[in-house]
Order: structure tokens, then sequence, then C-alpha cells
DNA sequence: AAAGTGTATATTGTTGACAATCCTTGTTGT
DNA sequence: ACAACAAGGATTGTCAACAATATACACTTT
């Protein structure tokens, strides 16, 4: 029970003045740190949507592999769970859907995907691998320094995870190593196309005997990078796909 | 107004028993057509969901170019003009973003996506050819004289719209030609990823200065197929798309 | 002039209630 | 024994009301 009772004028005031006030000062942090020049990073990348925020917790509990592929996931579990209504439940999960981690089945609900086929991985590794291409040959010469910093970030992750045994955080990393490179050109359009594919190689990642090969990997391709060896990069970043 | 009281009990029942006999029917149908011996055909495949019914109709508004790119489309419009709540209309949204026709920003909405551009064509094309060429090969020894006649159903229509000149039909026939191949292959999640490659081809149907060469392009697909003449049908794909 | 404030309006996001559907189990009829 | 039926409980689908947010505009401050 309030002590004050506040009237709705003087609440829907306060309300878009903070709000106001709160993104002037993301904006300011921006510019500060200048790490869009290229692309103005809308704010739903801070201060994430409702379903994003759950989707995000799925997607680890299902890369992770605590949730076994076909197990059906009900709305009013994960609802209770997370402390919201159905609504944006449903919508995570259509998000996941689209990355090809769930599966829907109209007026069934949605289960876990199963790993892709073996059958069918070398048709998977050849798509991810042609986009990812494509993407690092046409930035290639717009790679910043700022660039190649954030993306050493989550390669010393990679090597902590590496270091640490830890195959589940390896698999994020791994991810979000990736993502940062693709995310980084202009036309969002092809993280979209990339996403789905990425997935489903993420979802069987056991490639390697050695774990610590995976920083190799993605260490040569950063030094590439770094070095502006054009063709190196482009090499090592295609035998890192497979 | 109703002129006879029925009670919930006895409406429940006369449901489910109606229910229980159209489901036997279309299962009696599809038994006797023996169009999906290989796997079976659900029920809402027939009966489709209200939010894939709006979808496909937003679909053919977009591929047809009654949407333009960049148009922002309302919740509240649509629900209007289906005459359904917003619920489904949001549902109907989102399969149409991972199909990658509209884009979603949170809090502002969806809109129509912009055609890929044109230094991106090659990539969509390599990766959508790589797909089909996939599932041909995969499906090859398996066609069955079935699966010829519903192609060649989709080939008559084809032809006919290429005859009046109807790019709008042909748009349409086309991208269901293609989708029933990718959908004849047991693993359905090639079609989860090929649709949205596909469809951003489709954004920009514009490739054939003589627009009978579309029916020609396919007729050799579906001859060399019909011929059981594997290289010369993988050829006869790969060079349609593109 | 440029940035900030107050306010109204249009639109999307969230919620809880109710309807429709699926699935299981026990029963009936042949 | 077997298929069809009936009833119920669990789950998803739909709806309408309400909350939060984006946006536009007139106004004020610096």
């Amino acid at each position: 029970m309030p002590l004050i009772r506040i009237s709705n004028s003087v609440l829907t005031f306060i309300r878009a003045t903070v709000r106001r006030s709160v993104r002037r000062f993301l904006d300011a942090i921006r510019r500060m740190t200048e790490l869009n020049e290229r692309q103005a990073m809308p704010v739903n990348e801070i201060f994430r949507t409702l379903p994003e925020q759950i989707a995000a917790r799925l997607q680890q509990d299902i890369l992770g592999g605590h949730l076994k592929p076909g197990e059906p996931l009900r709305e009013a579990d994960l609802s209770e769970r997370f402390g919201v209504s159905r609504g944006p439940v449903r919508e995570a999960f259509r998000q996941l859907v689209q990355q090809g981690l769930l599966v829907l089945e109209p007026n069934k609900g949605v289960r876990v995907a199963q790993n892709p086929s073996d059958e069918m991985r070398p048709l998977v590794v050849q798509l991810r691998r042609a986009i990812e291409v494509y993407v690092l040959e046409s930035i290639f010469d717009r790679i910043t320094n700022g660039d190649i910093d954030t993306w050493q970030a989550i390669l010393n992750d990679i090597r902590t995870a590496c270091e640490s045994n830890d195959l589940n955080a390896l698999t994020n990393y791994d991810l979000r190593f990736h993502q940062a490179i693709v995310k980084s050109h202009d036309d969002r359009d092809l993280f979209t196309l990339w996403q789905p594919i990425a997935m489903r190689m993420m979802m069987q990642y056991n490639r390697l005997d050695d774990i610590m090969d995976s920083y190799r990997e993605h260490k040569r391709i950063l030094d590439a990078i770094r070095a502006r060896d054009r063709r190196a990069a482009i090499e090592a970043l295609s035998t890192n796909i497979q």
C-alpha cells in the first residue's frame, strides 16, 4: 500500500522525463565509447525486451544440453518460472523457432529440435562457410581497430573457457565470436540469414578432440585480420567452420 | 439468437464426434490418393490455423508487390481487415519475419523488408542452389510417380501464368514448384532452412526477359526427373536458380 | 538556434479469462 | 478382440482490456 497517492498525469510526466534522460545518457555513452560509428546500436540491445531475455535463457539451456532434443516445453511452466504471463513466453518460443532450436506443431506446442542429421552436416557447413566468407570479404577493408578489440575480448573468453575445459561456455563464446563478425556487416539481413544456419551447427558442438584447438583456430583468424592479411584470414575462417 | 438451447456437454460431444468423423474422412482420402506414403500430412495442412491463413495472404500481397518495401503494417488495421483480434495477426507477423518478408523493430512494429541488395544476390543464389541441389540428389532415387504428377500439376500452372503474362501468379507457382521439391525430403528441417533464403530471391523476381523461359526451364527440370536422368536434372535445376 | 519540457495521440506489449483442441482413459457396441 | 464412443483433464489458441512506449508538436529554457 503506497503512502502517497500520485495522480496519473504526474506519473506519465515522470515516466517521460526519466525515459528521455536514460536515452540521452545512453546516447552519450555511445558517443564516448565510439563503438558504433558505423551503425547506431538500438536501445533494445541494452534493455532487451522480455521475450528476448527469455529466449536468451532458453537458448543457453538448449545449447548447454540442459534441455534434451524432443523435450516438450510448456508455456505455463515457463511463464511461472520467469514470473510473466504466457504471452511473452509464446513470443520467445517463436524467436527460438526462427533460430531452429525449437520446432512448433500447431495446437501441440513446441519441443526442442533434434540435432541435424550427420548426412546433412556437410550442407550446413557449406552454407555457413559461404555466408561468413562473404561477410569477411565484404567488410575486410572497413574493419576498425575498435572491431578488432571487441573480437579480441571474446577471444580471451574463448581461451578462458578452453583452459578451464568448460565446453558449455566455449559453445557460447564461439557463437558470439562469429556472431560479432557477421553483425558488423552493414546489412543486418545477413545476420538474420546466418543465425538459423549457425545454430544448427552449435547444436552438435563436439568436433575437436583437443579443446584448445578451438582457441588456436580463432586466434589464427583474428591474428590474420589484425595483420590485414585478407587471404590468410579467409583461409583461417574457412577451416574453422567444419 | 438460437431457437433451441443446447447444453454444454451436448455441444462438446457433438464437436468431438464431428471432429473425429472429419479426421477419419481425411485419413481415408489420404490413403486412397496415396499422396503421402512417405510422410503423413498433418491435418493442419488442410485446415490451416488462423495465423497461417493470414500469413499466406500477406505473403502474396508482399511478393505480388501490393505492399511496398519499407511500408509499415499495423496490427489493428489487419485485425480489422481479417475480422480477428490482434493476437493471430501478431502471430502471422512473426511467421513472415521468419521468412524474411517483414522486419521487426521492438515497440515499433513490423515493416515490409527491403529487397536484398544486388551485391548480396550471388550469395543468396549460391545458398539456395546448394540446398536444392542437395535435396534433389538426396531424394532422387525415391521420387515416386505420384511426386512427378504433383509437380507436373504445378508446372501446368506455371505455363498458364506464363502464357497469360501474369508475373504475379508466376512468382507464386515458381515458389510452389521448388517448395514442393524441398518439402518432399524426409527431413522437414531442410524446408525451414530453405524458406527464408528462397523468399529473398522471390522478392526480386525480375530476371528473365522472356517470361516463357521460366516455363521452359522448369519443364526441363521435370522432364529430366521423369527420364530419371540424375545429372541432367541437377544441371537443369542449378541453371534455373540464378 | 539548439536542447529540453509538457502533453496528447497512436501503436505495440502484457495480462487474465475463456474457447478450442489434443490426448488419455474407461465404456460401449459389434 | 476390436473399433467407435464418451468424458475428463491438460494444453494451446483467441480475445478484449489495460499498460508501456514511441512520436509528434507546441512551448520553454539556455
